[in-house]
DNA sequence: TATGAGCGG
């Protein structure tokens, strides 16, 4: 490489020019010239640039391409090198370009996004509708949501209305008016819906044993938050237990779901009863009160 | 196979 001072002196005021220290002056200097490479693989680099001093320098820059390169390609490889373009690349410059970019739409196959429940439910349109579009389709039930197994026409929850809430969540203003209140008053246990009026005073110091329903034929895995996640759909649900054998630490195969609303107890019993869970038939029943 | 643990400040 060789730097030699400019030929031409500059016509502007470099003095001034250099007031504003930093800025980008490249843009006064005349482009930069290749040639070559030649024959004989000479490639020659002409540019223009300001030295410290600021004075405008020429910068000769010489290169061999090395023949070796070539070598390092199979023959079949460099033959490559010499075909026409086509398709897309057919206006290029012969060897120009080895690839093109392609512009075609490719879209990715994303079934759900992990670890997002609620999207996972979310799935638009027909699942019906969805059948034969071709691969795979996440199958969720239409009404309780859940992916899986089971789908609408075998789903315990498909003919279930809307689950009866809490009366946190709806006070029932019918019996806000037998207790005398007004709207937003406190209301006993007893005048709530679903609550026995007949049963007040010291009943309602007792735990709620009431609406308990037993559930057999549970297996052994079965731990009492997926008893809830199955029966919680049907209405508020106070307890759930799962009997433990103390010894060994498992599961017993039973348990008991406490409703706060003798309804709701009753629908679970009869859309839950016989169902297929985890490979078992589940048992639900009304539960016989506790034997102390 | 099978009907629960714990009751206290």
């Amino acid at each position: 490489m060789t730097v030699e001072a400019a030929t031409q002196p500059s016509k502007l005021r470099w003095g001034e020019l250099e007031e504003d220290d930093g800025e980008d002056l490249d843009f006064l200097l005349p482009p930069k010239q290749v040639i070559g490479p030649d024959e004989n693989g000479i490639k020659k680099v002409v540019e223009y640039k300001f030295n410290d001093e600021g004075n405008k320098v020429k910068i000769t820059t010489t290169t061999r391409i090395r023949k070796l390169a070539n070598a390092r390609l199979s023959k079949r490889a460099v033959e490559r090198r010499s075909w026409p373009k086509f398709g897309d690349a057919v206006h290029e410059d012969v060897g120009s370009r080895l690839t093109m970019v392609s512009t075609e739409e490719i879209l990715l196959e994303r079934p759900r996004a992990p670890g997002t429940k609620q999207e996972e439910t979310k799935v638009a349109g027909d699942p019906l509708a969805q059948m034969g579009k071709g691969g795979a389709v996440l199958m969720v039930c239409r009404t309780c949501g859940k992916k899986g197994d089971h789908w609408t026409s075998r789903c315990p929850y498909k003919d279930l209305a809307q689950p009866s809430e809490t009366f946190i969540d709806k006070p029932p203003t019918d019996t806000n008016a037998a207790a005398g209140g007004t709207k937003g008053a406190y209301v006993p246990p007893s005048m709530r819906a679903g609550g026995n009026p007949e049963r007040t005073g010291t009943d309602m110091r007792r735990r709620n044993e009431e609406n308990s329903v037993r559930v057999t034929n549970l297996s052994e895995d079965t731990r009492e938050p997926d008893l809830h996640e199955l029966f919680r759909p049907f209405g508020a649900v106070s307890r759930v237990y799962v009997a433990i054998d103390q010894k060994t630490g498992t599961s017993r195969g039973f348990g008991f779901v406490n409703f706060v609303n003798r309804e709701d107890a009753e629908r679970a019993i009869n859309k839950l009863n016989g169902y297929g869970y985890d490979n078992l038939i589940l048992r639900v029943e009304w539960a016989a009160p506790r034997a102390n």
